[in-house]
Order: structure tokens, then sequence, then C-alpha cells
DNA sequence: GCGCTAAGTTAAGCTCACTTAACTTTTTTG
DNA sequence: CAAAAAAGTTAAGTGAGCTTAACTTAGCGC
């Protein structure tokens, strides 16, 4: 028998769809530079309690997947982090499958890679990877974490309820309300579109738009904030 | 509120893993003629117990999928068997993607396909029957079942153990056994192959055979139940 | 038909994932 | 800074899905 005392918990041994779940939601909420998320939003984000989500940290924390104190935020350990940058890869490399091989459009893929990730074999993404030509990118721009675990990040893209007016390449639409995704796909924009950004007025809501669709609409805060932009400095 | 009697139990809602796997567990088990499943082959199939069984068949049957008298074999009811070929769509739908789109052979697509008919939507599945041009007959022969639930069903195969000597086309090649799938499979048949089958020696447990690659091996029985035959009258 | 054995059921108890209710801690705000 | 509001925790209870143990029924050999 291997001994172990209290200081290191058991390693994860079968993680659950519901674990796999929360530590992806926990690594997705640093990965463009967000503070650790809290209980709260976690009830949030699966429809469930605040009573529920501290029962499930304190398992996540048994396994050794969280660490945790009480009332304050959680933080992934190493292997939490492992097994969250797993779920990210098979989640962006389907979607990129569905898209290439299904006709998925990239607005609705989300939903739907939401429920394989947790059923596809690490066989099955590496075959897909390959068929894909090993794409460093998902249909909503987002960078796919290779095989090792590392992740490729842009480091200069910035919200675009953040930016200051300009022009710029769209190179990430987040993916996480599918009613925004499909309001902004209603409208043509897509990863790679080149949009101007105006000036907002004082006390509006809403950020002035230009974009090479041709259209030009004033984009609500909320859709805004599903929108990373970098500058094309074209040289 | 919908009255609701005792004699007409509640509609499935939600359908769970366990109970997916159980009703196409129950509907493949008289697929190809044979009895109606017990509780201890259920409980051989998914290695848990017989008192396991019994409580799950207790569930199914309270959701109204199962019919079932104490003692003996289960039986599905309309919506149980709906829901059964639903999931065997998926399964065969699934198997035929994978060997397509992503290399898969034939003997090793089905614990993938296993874990993903739980996970994929109606929507992914009516796509991938589109893609594949609304296939009749999965990797392995079986046949594939309609999106309305008719099946077609060749009425003359013959298990290679039942058998008379002679000449045949192999037309299925049951899954149940990953390991008998792999040593066909390394004998070089396949669904499609022509095999004549010899005369089998007395008290042996073995059947002579000989196939178009040109080889020609006695088939133990355990693999010989896993093949059934068409006579090819080639006109 | 009796008794043995295999199959099936019932009972008690466990974990996971959820609920509501009551309570505590932290943060905000007047 | 104190009170109110928000966030988090603890407690108690539920159902699904599993376990082991004890018991019942069905089918068979003689």
């Amino acid at each position: 028998m291997t001994p172990r005392n209290s200081s290191t918990p058991p390693p994860a041994e079968g993680i659950s769809r519901v674990a796999e779940d929360f530590l992806k939601a926990i690594w997705s909420a640093t990965e463009w530079g967000g503070a650790p998320i809290t209980g709260k939003a976690l009830a949030e984000r699966f429809g469930t309690t605040a009573a529920n989500v501290s029962d499930t940290i304190r398992r996540l924390t048994a396994q050794g997947l969280v660490s945790h104190e009480p009332y304050k935020p959680v933080r992934l350990t190493p292997a939490g982090e492992r097994h969250a940058v797993a779920m990210v890869r098979k989640h962006r490399l389907i979607e990129s499958f569905l898209v290439r091989t299904l006709g998925y459009s990239w607005e609705e893929v989300h939903d739907e890679a939401e429920n394989l990730e947790h059923a596809a074999s690490e066989t099955m993404i590496d075959r897909i990877d390959a068929l894909l030509g090993h794409p460093d990118r998902d249909p909503h721009g987002d960078p796919i974490p290779a095989a090792d675990g590392t992740t490729p990040h842009p480091k200069h893209a910035v919200k675009l309820t953040d930016a200051s007016p300009g022009s710029y390449e769209v190179t990430r639409i987040s993916d996480d309300d599918p009613a925004v995704l499909r309001l902004l796909a209603g409208h043509g924009l897509r990863p790679g579109s080149m949009i101007t950004v105006g000036t907002r007025d004082a006390g509006s809501s809403s950020i002035p738009l230009e974009y090479d669709g041709g259209g030009l609409a004033p984009l609500p805060d909320d859709a805004a904030a599903a929108l990373w932009l970098v500058t094309r400095t074209r040289r």
C-alpha cells in the first residue's frame, strides 16, 4: 500500500461530470485575466444553489482538485488545472470538428460540445486534432490547449467595452451566452471581422460600431463584453 | 394539473444514462430472435449485482419504460421500445460516422460509440445520417433504425454455429465482445466477407472455415456465434 | 413430491448531487 | 461604525445508483 498523510489528498481517480464542469468553469474564469470565481458565480452558472456549490467544492477539495479557504474564491490545484485544461482542449477541438465536418455554425456549436466533451476519449480527441491539422484556435477564436497542456495565449487582446476608438480585428467571441452569440452572428460579426469602434455617447450603455459587413450599429454593453479585439498592424 | 391514475405510469421525462443502457440491452436481446433478457444476464452485462438490477428494473417500471412480473424476464413497454430504438440508432450512426470521418476501424469503434450515444443530440444524429447518405447498415453489418423507429431487418440471416456446410456471405458481426471482434478482424474477416463453412468434427467446439482472404481456420464456437451469414444467391 | 440450487427480491447502508431552511461571515452603505 | 444586505456554510432530507447480507421463489434431479 502507498502511505498517504492528510496533507496529500488522494489523486483524482474517477472525476464525475459535475466535477469536470466545475473545474472548467473555475479555470475559464481566469483565462482572460478575470478574478478567481466565487461560489455565487458558480451557483449562477450552473443554475443551482449556493448550498450545493459549497457541498460540491468540499468534495472537489477532498479529491485534491481545488483549494479553498472558507468565504474565499475557489482556486485549482495543479491536478485540478491539468484536468480543467484537458476538458477545455476537448471542448474546443470538438467545436472545431463539428463546424468542419458536420456543418455546424460557430454560434450553435457550444451546447453540443458541452455534452460531448464528457464522453469523448483522449484517443478520439487526438484523432480530431490530427484530422484538423492541429488547429490553435476554435471557431470562436479561443486558443486550443495542446495535448501537453500548454495553451497559446494572445497577450494583447482587449474587451470591446474597454477599447479606445479605432480600428480592430475581432479575435475572439466569448461563447458563454448563446443569445449573445446569435445576436452577433445575426449582425454578421465573426472571429476575423474588422471593426471600427466609435466614441460612446455620455451615459449610453451601447457602443457605436462600424464593421466590414457594411453595417453600423450601437452594440449593447452585454454583447460588447463578449467581443475581444486586437489592433491589426498590417506590415 | 393532469390527472393520472395508478394504471398509467408517468411518461419518461429525464432518462438517465443507466436507464438508457438497460433499455438498449433489453431491446438487443431479442433483436436476432433471442428470448427476453433475464435479470441475471443484465447483471452480467453491466458487471453489477442481481440486487442492483432488481432495483433498477423497479425504477424503470415506475417510469413506464419496462413491464415486469416478479421472477420473469423483462420486457419493454412501447415507450421503452421507442427510446431503446432511438439509442440503437444513435449508436450505429455514431459507429458509422467514426469509421468514415475519423478512420476508426470497425472492430474498435464500439466502446467509443457506447459513450457518445448518451451525449449526442438528435440534431447531431440527423446531420450524421444525412452526411453519410442515410446508411442502412453500420460497420458491423447491423441494420440502422430510421428516425421514425422502423428498423430494416434481414430475415434470412443465420448464426454460423447453426449454419449447414456451404458458401455464405458474412452479413453481420455482433459487437458484444471486443475480444471476439479483434480476433475476427485479425483473421481478415469483415462484414461482406465470403466464407465456406465445413463440417464440424464430432465433439469439436470449433467449426472448419475457409474464407476469401485465402485463410483456413477452425473457429471456436464463442467467436463463431458472433458471425451471422446469408446465402449469397448470385443471379 | 422433496430438496437442492440458481435466480430473484428485500433490506440496510453507502456516496453523489441535489433541495430547503437556518445560521454565520463578510461586505456594503447610510 | 453599526445595521442591512449579500455571500457562504451547515444541517437535514431526497432520489439514483450502487454495495453486501439475508431471505424467497422457481425449476430441476431424483
